[in-house]
DNA sequence: AGCACATACCAAGACAGTCTTGGTATGAGA
DNA sequence: TCTCATACCAAGACTGTCTTGGTATGTGCT
């Protein structure tokens, strides 16, 4: 169920991938590793353990925020949103992103 | 000197980075991080204190070896080379920041 | 009826790897 | 003399992901 290797290349990415994943709307956890996993064909696995604890950690600062509410199918859920903050923070880490695997590409292409 | 930001971005690609560099060649520590700088105009910054370790891990684990000479400028200095092992390593690592910053990339892109 | 599986959340501690800070030592250049 | 670049190293702090375990409900298969 998960990987056997532990993914290190996920370590900084995970908070902008979760930012952009709320930038089309609100979703709750459950489907914002849903949504990322689909979207990358599962080349980047969001293990639970890794995204409520970077949840909380963006709740607290104040880069997205949470209300009770239900599920598409019905359940209970938490619902997350992005910040006007959060989406500062966004641009702020696609950018240094950007930035940073070009760099290491052009080691690579070395 | 440092950057005030912390990169953690840089978890899990530092190794790559490194093999890819001895790739072309033995080099020592200090002029690894010189050309992994200069490559990426400072967009990946090196710091001693995550090189040295990370020189030290992959030797423990038969990716380089090293051995004492002296530097261009004719200093002491310990070269490291990229052992087969390290190549098989390297390969593996480039293929899966590739696979793993793709998907990033498609995230990015929604 | 029984059972597996998907949905949805959470907590605690393990763990890996980078950073901070401080240190050694030499040579070049102002 | 003093600073900066070169070259290495150690110890502990810190951050963030993973492992493992748990709660609870609904659906579908046999």
């Amino acid at each position: 169920m998960s990987p056997r290797t532990t993914n290190a290349l996920l370590h900084g990415t995970l908070d902008a991938l979760i930012l952009k994943t709320l930038a089309s709307g609100p979703r709750h956890g459950y489907a914002i590793a849903r949504f990322i996993e689909d979207t990358t064909a599962d080349a980047v696995l969001v293990e639970e353990g890794s995204l409520y604890p970077a949840l909380y950690r963006m709740e607290r600062r104040r880069w997205i925020d949470a209300e009770w509410g239900t599920s598409e199918l019905g359940r209970r859920a938490k619902l997350y949103r992005l910040t006007p903050a959060g989406r500062t923070q966004l641009a702020a880490e696609v950018a240094s992103w950007r930035r940073f695997s070009a760099g290491v590409s052009r080691v690579f292409a070395t």
